[in-house]
DNA sequence: CATGAATGAGGCTTCATTCAT
DNA sequence: TATGAATGAAGCCTCATTCAT
């Protein structure tokens, strides 16, 4: 929210925006489907203007540059994310709970937002200045909340007591944001739903106390 | 072993050998570094060459193009993966505690070449025609050998049968792969060997047998 | 007076031509400001639209081209230097006081016309075609003038007769013409008048018949 | 001598340059051509590479971006302008005598460089950041270099002491810039010399004590 | 009149790659 | 082998201008 976001094409008195959005979003979704694909800097903005079905230099209506695109994708996937995250933390389970509900309920957001979690994880780091700090930072927020779960529950006595936290942070991490990879191999045969359910099943069992 | 890999030591005098291995090392750590740091799309050329301390074209005499160097340090990557795999087999185990075994041994070898690895899991796709074709051959030949491994402990009844093989395989890779980014978050603070114990030990639970 | 300046202001209807001129100029002002600062070239028709507080779009109901907008600036301010050659001239004077007296309130207009003087002086040949034909004529017709009075002034005896009077022009109108750079170096200490003054006296000096 | 002008193309050891220089002048003259004629922002480096017979993108070895490129050209003509002040001022002359040749001498070379001239006078301030401020501060020291010897010749009696020496100097530097337009006009019938040598005596005339 | 999205051309710059020396 | 100038293609971005609403 802090870095260049705002103020794509100058707009001196507040007109009302109409069809804009609409065309933001078709920039965005094209981008994410090549981003995702090919990569940040593999792709070329003359790639996404095609799939939009408009000229390369009309991209630049809605936004300022390829990195601010970038960021724009980021900053809505990290929103979205965190919102499951507030959503969670709503329920008032027990820390251990909370985190494997948090953990089911993201693994499908990822599941569902391929395109964008893979960007998500892979090309926070291409962003430069201000904007690659500020991504940074939500990933540090990120694990300081499942560590921070992952303390309580221990002291709970739910989880096991016999490895450090932080090992078990980036445990519980990796394997979450791993998901997504789960489906691009062996043609799809499980539903979203039952990997979710797979990849919590599994959680449970590697940290749970014994 | 297929893709154009060959082609890059004729050496028609008697030349020194050890000369040309340096420097082709050098310039393949060179690589490794930056491509590990910005991603292959976003590395020049000529950043491996300041690195290396040649001009561009010099690097030419190394490799043939861009790509081919990637697929050089995939391909180096691989076989040592491989052949950590092989070593593994060689141990006589069970299929669990073959499984596990190599679990520890890949993770340690991708905690000590973490850039190597991060290409490795990162770049393949970067690849086009035959070379991508063999890079994802090696993937998959890679997740059949765990699958089968998997299958075989189920079958030993040391891993749980309650759950499709497949989805513990995925599980088990993502796990796995995903320990490169372990050391990446808050001061370094464990060794390679807890992290990749602890790897292990996290795995171990998840899908053993009740 | 002969290339494209017609065809701005058609007025179907009754409408308030006051309201339009106001318009009309604060372009112009807003154009001559930046133009001056960035120049010609270097100025986006986006950055005037911005200092008017219109969209980029809208000011070309006020001028057909961004080169017809520099003609027109050019041109208000050649028929603003002429208005003042055509004043002095009614005094009446003697050729030696009326080349003076014109210096002396062209310093003046130049000095208070800052931005007009700088394009006047420095775009002209950014102009093409007919246009820059015509701005041209303008700096003939102009220099001719010069030319002229100092001649005359010669024939009187007035000014020094041991120089070609080609020489003469050149250098009166090189001081002239310069002296809108005067006010923007160490502290704008001096009035316009002042400074124009000082002109004349110099001007004076160099050129009288001893 | 401050802002980044040094090494355009890496090279690691200290290779012998041989040609380089060539095609480096040819480059900085092609460019002086164009630039003086068009103005730096109408520039395109398309235009300097077909007069040097090159394809766009090899200039990039010459320099590192237009900026740099015009940077240069204003720093050599600096240097040469610099050159001639400590020339005059070796010649151990009254501050009257020796501002009056520091006009000829820098007269002449404006005019035997008018390209250089124009770009020098006239696109110093497309320059931003760190050579933009030196490019200013050369102007700078240029004008307390006139006014310091413009005090002492009024000190000694030789400039007249009526009028403030501030005023003295914006006149005689304005004069003196303005030279290199003295030729454009009809039919080039002066030598260098010749102009040179009007331009000090009207300056002479201009601000001799009387 | 104003809007603002779209155009289409062009500008600066980078870069993988080649090649004569 | 190494050099470094040159290529040619492409990439990002800007901008004057148009036009339907």
């Amino acid at each position: 929210m802090t870095a260049t976001t705002a103020g794509r094409s100058r707009r001196p008195n507040g007109a009302a925006p109409t069809e804009r959005r609409n065309r933001d979003s078709a920039v965005i979704a094209a981008a994410i489907t090549v981003m995702s694909q090919k990569g940040y800097a593999a792709t070329s903005i003359q790639e996404v203007a095609d799939r939009v079905g408009v000229l390369k230099g009309s991209l630049y209506h809605y936004f300022r540059s390829k990195e601010e695109l970038l960021f724009r994708i980021l900053e809505e996937s990290h929103e979205q994310v965190v919102e499951i995250e507030h959503e969670v933390a709503a329920l008032d389970l027990s820390a251990f709970e909370e985190l494997l509900e948090y953990v089911r309920r993201s693994s499908t957001w990822y599941l569902s937002n391929i395109d964008r979690a893979n960007i998500f994880f892979s090309e926070r780091n291409q962003l430069t200045g201000d904007r690659l700090t500020e991504a940074q930072a939500w990933g540090r927020a990120f694990e300081k909340h499942i560590a921070k779960l992952l303390t309580s529950a221990q002291t709970d006595g739910d989880v096991r007591s016999d490895m450090d936290q932080r090992l078990l942070t980036r445990f519980v991490l990796g394997a979450l944001n791993n998901i997504r990879f789960w489906p691009s191999r062996s043609g799809k045969s499980f539903s979203n739903d039952e990997m979710a359910a797979a990849l919590v099943s599994l959680t449970r069992s590697a940290i749970a106390a014994p």
